[in-house]
RNA sequence: GGCGCGUUGGAGAAACGGUUAACUCACAUGCCUUUCACGCAUGCACUCACGGGUUCAAAUCCCGUACGCGUCACCA
């Protein structure tokens, strides 16, 4: 690997000038250090014991084959400043940071190190990382100053923290930490990106839907914001939405078909499941529940056919039902006209001087089982079909002859 | 514990010393309507963690306190 190489120039450049050293140390001997200073009040932080090996020494346990690893020499003294893009001056005093590893025993140069070597050897001008890096920096500062190299300009941004305000893990089981599991969830990637724009950052006016090209076009690196910022799954749902929302028919009619063809196995016009649904959801998977109905019509219980502001009865239910069922049996002659389905029902409403939803909602009950679905009595109706719409009809009438019935006696 | 960063409503946030502290989500109410949803309208911080100070004037500047978070690895 060449890159190692280079990682070993800089590294054996560093040994000869004395600015980093080997240490024999075991685990154990650190972890001694650490528990002694701990116990006392300290800092950890390692104690520069093999800094004092003289050359004899080092020299002998290396002949010995003691594994090492090499730390550099922090400068005593020293401060180490830097003017963040985000939060302007931020600085730290050498002797608060101890004799780091650069390169672990096993030769491979730790994160610290390797970064500012591959930032150098890349030109990198302008670092942006989160947050969370600001205490690495003085030690990858100390490395370019060593090596007397000019450090890029950095900016630390937000951290995107879940509801209890502690930084997204990925132990953590509260929320979903994997772009897979939203693309499985159903979101769509444009939201994504949409929305996780508008975290540690803020667009100037009043809009907050925009376009990836947009948002790249119009980001300034003034309006980062400083405060961690919580990672609000209902806000990414309701973005998702209008996301939806705004496909046009044959796009979330693509995108849908596979939730689709999951939740309905009957021949039905899925195309027109999807028209109905596009401005009830606001993710994928959140279809297949409420479609379900389409399929299997679920054991329902009579209650849902009262509804207060349709000012229905079960007595109303039933009596618009009876009226129906025949409207449908026989005037309906096209159930795959839409328009006629809607001409017809509507019809018995002012025949029989009731309201619209007096007639309606017992039919829409009694056609899907559930107390919200998408679409009305219309759609359902026509989604459904002519021998099942009659079928469900009829044991929504069977279903409020018995309630009554036995609510007389 | 040391060091560092942060603190405006339930959440995202604007404001860069001077009107009634924008806007978005959530929530509530009303309208629309065959349910739901969409859409529309209205409401929701007597206050900007707290305490001092500077100033004619502070959410905005300074100091202190509290709280929160981050980081102190042979992880990246």
């Amino acid at each position: 690997m060449e890159r190692l190489d280079i990682y070993k120039g800089v590294v054996d450049e560093m040994l000869e000038k004395g600015l980093a050293y080997k240490c024999f140390c075991t685990q154990e001997e650190l972890a001694q250090v650490k528990e002694t200073q701990e116990a006392s009040g300290q800092a950890p932080m390692y104690n520069r014991h093999c800094l004092n090996l003289s050359a004899q020494e080092v020299k002998e346990k290396e002949a010995a084959g003691l594994p090492y690893v090499i730390r550099v020499r922090v400068p005593e003294h020293k401060v180490y400043e830097f003017n963040d893009m985000i939060r302007g001056n931020i600085s730290f005093e050498s002797k608060d940071i101890g004799d780091w590893v650069i390169v672990k025993s096993n030769g491979i140069p730790t994160y610290n190190f390797a970064v500012v070597v591959d930032d150098h050897m890349m030109d990198i001008t302008h670092v942006f990382r989160g947050e969370e890096h600001i205490s690495n920096t003085p030690k990858q500062l100390m490395i370019y100053d060593m090596m007397n190299w000019e450090a890029p300009t950095f900016a630390h941004m937000t951290l995107i923290v879940n509801e209890n305000h502690k930084k997204l893990s990925k132990r953590d089981n509260s929320i979903m930490q994997y772009i897979s599991q939203y693309d499985e969830s159903g979101y769509l990637p444009e939201a994504m990106f949409n929305f996780m724009a508008l975290l540690g950052w803020s667009p100037e006016g009043e809009e907050e839907i925009f376009t990836k090209d947009q948002l790249i076009e119009m980001f300034d690196e003034h309006r980062l914001s400083k405060s961690p910022s919580v990672f609000d799954v209902e806000k990414l749902r309701w973005m998702n939405g209008i996301y939806i929302r705004n496909m046009d028919l044959d796009t979330f009619y693509g995108h849908a078909l596979p939730y689709l063809k999951d939740a309905i196995h009957s021949d039905v016009d899925l195309k027109e499941v999807a028209h109905v649904i596009q401005q009830r959801v606001e993710t994928f998977s959140e279809i297949k529940d409420s479609i379900d109905f389409i399929d299997v019509l679920p054991d329902y219980n009579c209650e849902m056919y009262l509804h207060k502001k349709m000012k229905t009865t079960y007595e109303s239910s039933l009596k618009a039902l009876e009226i129906a069922y025949p409207i449908m049996e026989n005037d309906i002659t096209d159930w795959k006209n839409q328009e006629m389905i809607h001409e017809k029902l509507l019809a018995i409403a002012s025949a029989h001087e009731m309201k619209n939803g007096q007639v309606l909602w017992p039919i829409r009950t009694a056609l899907s089982g559930k107390a919200f679905t998408p679409g009305g009595a219309i759609e359902i109706a026509y989604l459904i079909g002519k021998d099942e719409s009659l079928r469900r009809m009829k044991i929504g009438m069977e279903k409020l002859q018995a309630h009554i019935a036995s609510q007389a006696s």
